[in-house]
DNA sequence: CTTATTCTGGAACGATTATTCAAATAAGAG
DNA sequence: CTCTTATTTGAATAATCGTTCCAGAATAAG
């Protein structure tokens, strides 16, 4: 059997998550796509199906390593409410590079049932993980206990969305680390 | 002189406002346009200049209106508190609609100056407002004396953006009321 | 009415889009 | 070397893009 050389699927998987994050789905075309993963059109279409079916695994895979490190932080510390701060301090810091999540959910809204389904089950695995630091913090008195968990992990989430916003529109990294310890004080 | 009927400006603008506020620039179309302002296609190119130059109209006459109505419940209430309250609500209340100030943000980042700029104008004008009763709230004791005015200010237009986000993508208003209500938790 | 002006909509333009067919190239296994 | 298979690339397709030209319909002032 002849076994020629195939390119790196993975590295030009995230060759295309990088391009998508810059410029989103619509204004990113396929002739940029080949470019930026090196590979030819053809193993393009071959390999990943069509624009769109490429854009889901990009969405995945962004959405499974953001979670991974998301959860990295907050379960890295002892304490739990230090786990949560170094959370936010890393979307703090990362602010400045676009966000694949914010990007399609603001491009599709919530109307694009395959993509729909991508992020709820990252969601799910992500909100749980910080309900239970959360909850940790609430017994450790870190974190004002009549506070419901479900929401503050809603607010901290939604908290990543502004300061990417706020990021994608040039804030500098001290005004996003202060605006996510603006965020922490709420939970006091 | 004759004088034909000319349609009206203001009610094109506005239809055009709604067409990039659900599909952004890049996906929208200049027939989606023509349809949704209900004019004629050369009329769109004598009268609004290009597809660029309309989307700019646009994003300047959202841009005033949304100020204007951020400032004015701002100022609605005697006390300082309730004036930020009942602009954060105001928010939490119209971020099932799409964003043309975060869309925007997010298609084309800072690298647009003319966009920048308008975009700039109408942000120090709200930030300068929101200061301005901050300092009246911190007076008043309903606001920790200890934060700076402007971080604060900065952190509840990131709010904005992470409600719109949130809703964007779903959040239904009893959610965003409730993320709304933990921002303002944060200036105690 | 006439006439001046504006708006509309079909036709066309050139460019770019996503995608596919088919032929050429390259490279490892035997 | 040959053979097999992966990959690349040129060409073509059909659609759509933003935009312009142009002819005719509509409308209001004189």
């Amino acid at each position: 059997m002849a076994r020629p050389k195939t390119f790196d699927k993975d590295r030009a998987l995230e060759a295309a998550v990088n391009t998508f994050r810059k410029h989103g789905y619509e204004a990113t075309s396929a002739e940029m796509l080949v470019r930026a993963m090196g590979i030819g059109r053809q193993s393009l279409y071959d390999t990943f199906g069509d624009k769109w079916q490429l854009y889901r695994m990009a969405v995945h895979h962004y959405s499974t390593v953001q979670t991974t490190a998301h959860i990295a932080a907050l379960r890295g510390p002892a304490r739990a409410i230090d786990g949560i701060k170094a959370m936010v301090d890393r979307v703090a810091q990362d602010a400045k590079s676009p966000c694949l999540g914010v990007g399609s959910t603001w491009e599709f809204g919530n109307e694009r049932p395959d993509l729909e389904e991508i992020k709820e089950a990252h969601g799910r695995v992500l909100r749980a993980a910080i309900r239970d630091r959360i909850v940790e913090a609430q017994a450790a008195g870190d974190i004002a206990a009549e506070l419901r968990p479900d929401d503050v992990a809603a607010f901290l989430i939604t908290t990543f969305a502004g300061l990417r916003v706020a990021g994608r529109g040039g804030a500098n990294a001290a005004g996003l680390q202060t605006l996510a310890d603006l965020a922490i004080r709420a939970l006091r």
